[in-house]
DNA sequence: AATAAATTTAATCATTTGATTAAATTTATT
DNA sequence: AATAAATTTAATCAAATGATTAAATTTATT
């Protein structure tokens, strides 16, 4: 007989999962802790996901997913090359400001289980290897950047926009910053890292 | 009556604690796991340490020291501005080469206990904001560098010298790299890394 | 050698944790 | 309304975990 998935509830165990995940990380959240969070029976975690582990890699897979689907849009857009370096900061610095504990959430699921990411990764890259990495083979060629491996520039990035976000408690707690402090700290930082980024990259 | 402490046991212990937490995060570790890696009665550990959250913390101060005294070191001898960046760069990419999964340990317990980390950033920051500050101002006054918060800049340098080592098993799987194939390309990144900042920091 | 202190071990405790089960309740279908 | 399916709950299990205890062993002191 048919009967639909009740979607609210298991959406408020999602919810409920990424926002304890994210905190606490797999090892640091219990799934009483999950529960608590939803308001709901723990045993409802097993009726709907059949693990904690499940439950997680769902998660996950939803966070990753946030992340690279802004990413490969960008890289398949008809833009110049140093227009889509550019727009890639600028959309990552948005998604990490948006969440800034997604960064350290991936971070240390990569730490904990490579495999689950790079497998997601893997398909994102295979885009990157190919139209960005022939725009910047041409650039390269015609003399508008400089002569580097993009393998560091791809790493370059993403560093430079998440570390900000990894070390924000650190910078807040030694330089006196409070929430809004650190607003305007990252809005000075972006542009740093803009202007860092394009100075050692595009020749003049 | 005088009896020494068996210090070659109580070091067995830090150094397994070291390794697994290291490897685990303190969540993911269990003191079983330790007593196992040292070759030990797991009942010692509470004998020479009083509980895992003690000899975690042990272990954390003593990776912490290994950081930041190279650094202050720097700090403290008598270089130019650039010179002192420039020997942060080697010095923090040499410590975290020697031990790669140092920078995930020490930003995964900023994230757990922010904290531990802050009291023992904050003794290591009192010496940059006195003797490198005045030389940083110094240096933008006479047009020799960028007129550009420093928070920024020290903020930047660890943002990429530890990001490649965070990301390390991603890259790795991306570029089908083999450790050997990693240490070349790391050594390729510190150049990169060095051109980029000094370019962006330093005016001709 | 005798004694006391320090160290090590095996056994065990009390909680916590992920997961299951069977019953109760709600929702959909006829 | 009656029935079946889906959802939710309370109770509980088995394993894992941090920690303790008391006995055994080793080391130092006299």
């Amino acid at each position: 007989m048919k009967c639909l998935i009740n979607e609210s509830t298991e959406e408020r165990i999602k919810a409920a999962a990424a926002k304890i995940f994210m905190e606490k990380g797999f090892d640091g959240t219990t799934t009483r802790d999950i529960a608590k969070e939803a308001g709901l029976n723990s045993a409802l975690m097993n009726y709907y996901f059949r693990s904690k582990e499940k439950l997680f890699a769902g998660v996950f897979d939803e966070m990753c997913e946030l992340f690279f689907h802004g990413l490969t849009e960008i890289l398949s857009q008809p833009l110049s090359f140093k227009e889509k370096i550019l727009a890639l900061i600028d959309h990552d610095f948005k998604i990490f400001r948006e969440n800034p504990a997604l960064s350290n959430f991936i971070l240390n699921e990569l730490h904990r289980n490579p495999e689950r990411l790079i497998d997601i990764a893997k398909k994102a890259s295979s885009i990157r290897s190919t139209v960005l990495e022939k725009q910047f083979n041409d650039a390269v060629a015609s003399g508008e950047i400089r002569n580097v491996d993009i393998k560091h520039i791809l790493l370059l990035i993403p560093a430079n926009i998440q570390f900000v976000f990894i070390s924000k408690p650190l910078t807040m707690k030694i330089h006196n910053m409070c929430e809004s402090d650190f607003e305007l700290f990252l809005d000075e930082h972006i542009k740093v890292v803009k202007e860092m980024v394009a100075n050692y990259l595009f020749l003049k």
